[in-house]
DNA sequence: CTTGACAGTCTTGTATACAAGATTGTGAGC
DNA sequence: GCTCACAATCTTGTATACAAGACTGTCAAG
């Protein structure tokens, strides 16, 4: 079967959002358009539907790369995120039971995947909580919006070195439900409000982006940084430049 | 000079939102790449970019249509334009006063122009208004977002035949300053709700859309409509299917 | 006169070819 | 050894060619 344009471009995104695809990253059409077995002209316009999106970025006869949002563009969609959510909570006037059991659900699957230790797909399911939410909530337009913000404010968290939360968010969560359980949307509101802030606060944007986030992914795996800690490598700093590990290298 | 794919998404843009280009017109690609002066492939482009941004759609092999957003569609706009602009004046603490002076000075401007009588940009000036809130009070990312829903409210009240009050909705404008400028942005966010409410009440949206609204535009200048009331065209009765205005034929 | 099949035309969908600019690697000059 | 110019290579930007499907109009049959 042949990837339509709208395939190739949930691909790209997901293995975005999965982290798999960190902020930086250049991707050249040839090769997205080989791996796909398509031609340059659908992987264009994939990357064209996803610029619009603000996912990803094209500098001109350079190659499209996946967007290094910067520390101004980080707190407008932090801003944004807030002004949206809890303007949703505060318009709502009642919460249906079955919207509460499924975003109860949702924050019950959270802790599992936390507990478990389940990494790659924490950071999607936090996410997710929220899209959930508007979903509910809101209607099919204002999910959209939603999930775009999301993205974007998940590819900020993994540019900025997040003192990653999981645990905290999820609580966070859950106290947000309970709130609207209580039918309490303004303390819900309140209480999202701070969520998206704490998780903001927990982001070090005084720090320039690294510009080498993408280079290090490749070149230094996680085992690498666990057991090297004599090389914190702040953030701009030389990179190993030289040395780059064999198995990682692709081509 | 070689409009670029931006300037072409732009034009098409603002002639669709002045109402040049009625809801659910086709947009050739060959016709727009002759008029242009450019090959199809950037014509394409500028259209793939209003389609994920809800301006066009395209129909397979069909080609692109200006959107007719459906009822439940319209409402979702709307919905989803009250909760982010109620949701922005909620957020903001306190208004500066270089802010107040610039609403102050649009609010004026769009009672001229109603004054005036300047209907065509009298439409734009009105959704401005929202749109430089936005700018103020926000940031640029919210501000695109409220962009386009702005537009695509536009594009429903063109569709759904609205009882044009324009005059009250620039009253309503000059309200929800008077409460910024008080300091009260709970009002300010109260007289938003209700604001875009009275829009989407001034709609008929339980009437089917016009499917002839593009034709009728084409065929029944205003000065027929103006001339002969004996034809009210109730929404869905036949429309002149064999006549044809000559000076309007275009191929 | 009405209805249905069919061919012709038109329009988008997709691939490919070529042009223009950016990057990288090489080698000469100092 | 270092720097700068230049050529080779690579990548996107744009146009064009062709294929596939949708619509329109014609013509024959009833």
């Amino acid at each position: 079967m042949n990837p339509s344009t709208a395939n190739i471009e949930e691909a790209i995104l997901s293995a975005i959002l999965a982290g798999r695809i960190p902020p930086g990253t250049r991707l050249g059409e040839q090769k997205l358009a080989d791996l796909f077995g398509v031609s340059r002209t659908r992987v264009r316009e994939a990357m064209m539907r996803l610029e619009t999106r603000g996912i990803v970025q094209v500098s001109a006869r350079r190659g499209w790369f996946v967007v290094e949002p910067s520390a101004e563009e980080a707190r407008e969609a932090f801003q944004t995120r807030r002004v949206i959510e809890t303007g949703l909570l505060q318009t709502v006037r009642e919460v249906p039971p079955e919207v509460l059991a499924s975003l109860k659900e949702h924050v019950a699957i959270e802790r599992q995947a936390i507990e478990t230790g389940d990494v790659s797909s924490r950071a999607c399911l936090l996410g997710d909580f929220h899209i959930h939410l508007a979903d509910a909530l809101g209607n099919r337009l204002l999910t959209e919006i939603i999930r775009d913000l999301t993205a974007r404010t998940t590819l900020i968290s993994m540019l900025y070195q997040p003192t990653e939360k999981a645990e905290e968010s999820s609580h966070d969560h859950e106290d947000i439900v309970a709130a609207m359980a209580a039918g309490d949307l303004a303390a819900a509101a309140r209480l999202m409000d701070e969520h998206i802030g704490k998780v903001e606060a927990g982001l070090d944007l005084s720090s320039k982006p690294d510009p080498l986030a993408s280079l290090r992914e490749l070149l230094v795996p996680s085992t690498f940084t666990d057991v090297a800690p004599s090389m914190p490598h702040p953030h701009g700093t030389a990179a190993p430049h030289a040395h780059h590990h064999p198995s990682t290298k692709e081509d």
